[in-house]
DNA sequence: ATGAGTGCAAAGGCTTTGCATTAGG
DNA sequence: CCTAATGCAAAGCCTTTGCACTCAT
């Protein structure tokens, strides 16, 4: 369960949909200030290291991205709860370690997730859009049961690259 | 997050494959013995609460259920994590307060999980084997990202009937 | 007797919270 | 100025671990 830097691990797995910076500040500053809360900088340069990551990453890998020095453990934590709070930001949590943040699905695009059981480190995965269909219509089987469906979580559970090709 | 008894919420979602206890504590035993561990009151109680709750308890939810009297949390912990180990009893983590546990699948079949995200409740859920088999063809996807795909994880997140109730 | 299993209490590790200080509008 | 945001340190919470005791074979 190590980690390298954000940037050694940003590896070439692209989002389908690459995110324009420009636009995206515009609109996380607005969801704050609607929230009459501040795009202080650390706040932005949280969402800054979670663009550039392109996939969800832990406390640790932000902070370590270090786009704003001396940012404190317990302020990123802040932050990110907080832009969790105004829809900016979800928490993934894959079982391991730490939990892991990414842009939220309405600034990024939905997608899934590939969780390597090695080293747990997450990317992002899309799949097909008749997949996707497929998955609404089991909501039916669902409420069968008398659940209420909101979301859906999809994870294919594997090894990364770096994983089996050293183990 | 609260949780009541573990009778009360098992509820009616009843496995498709209700596991003969009978087979089931042999299964256990065998498996243990495979590896010169025994097969303790405790580990038998563990077993019987996750058999009768059919779905995914937390440790309270465990204990609470006490099948075995006084049975410490270190050691029904302790005993988790060695029918894991022996491949008796999977860890799910659904994001919640506590880890949950449930039998394995080898021993329950496959399935998948419905997940409140106001209590934290988890209940199992089968989807239909042309669905299951979508999910074998986007391995193929995955691999195309240097991804080895070994499982997979699928929820539906939302309320359960209890919580859809009230709230 | 001998090794496995258990209980109790303490330690661990990630995350959250309290509070005084700093900064933004 | 007035409120929001930050840092530091302490507290929380679930889970794991150390160690002496007990139990089964």
């Amino acid at each position: 369960m190590s980690e390298g830097t954000v940037d050694t691990m940003v590896g070439e797995a692209a989002h389908a949909d690459p995110v324009d910076l420009e636009d995206l500040h515009v609109t996380v500053g607005r969801r704050l200030r609607a929230a009459s809360m501040r795009y202080s900088r650390s706040r932005y340069s949280v969402v800054e290291v979670l663009a550039a990551g392109g996939r969800p990453l832990t406390l640790p890998e932000i902070l370590a991205a270090g786009h704003e020095q001396g940012l404190a453990q317990s302020s990123a934590y802040r932050n990110l709860g907080e832009l969790v709070e105004v829809g900016v930001v979800r928490r993934v949590e894959s079982g391991y370690d730490h939990s892991r943040f990414e842009l939220h699905e309405s600034l990024t695009g939905h997608h899934h997730h590939l969780v390597c059981i090695d080293c747990g480190r997450v990317d992002d995965f899309e799949v097909p859009d008749e997949f996707e269909a497929g998955i609404e219509g089991l909501a039916g089987v669902a409420r069968a049961q008398g659940f209420r469906v909101e979301s859906h979580r999809f994870d294919m559970l594997g090894r990364c690259p770096a994983c089996h090709g050293s183990a």
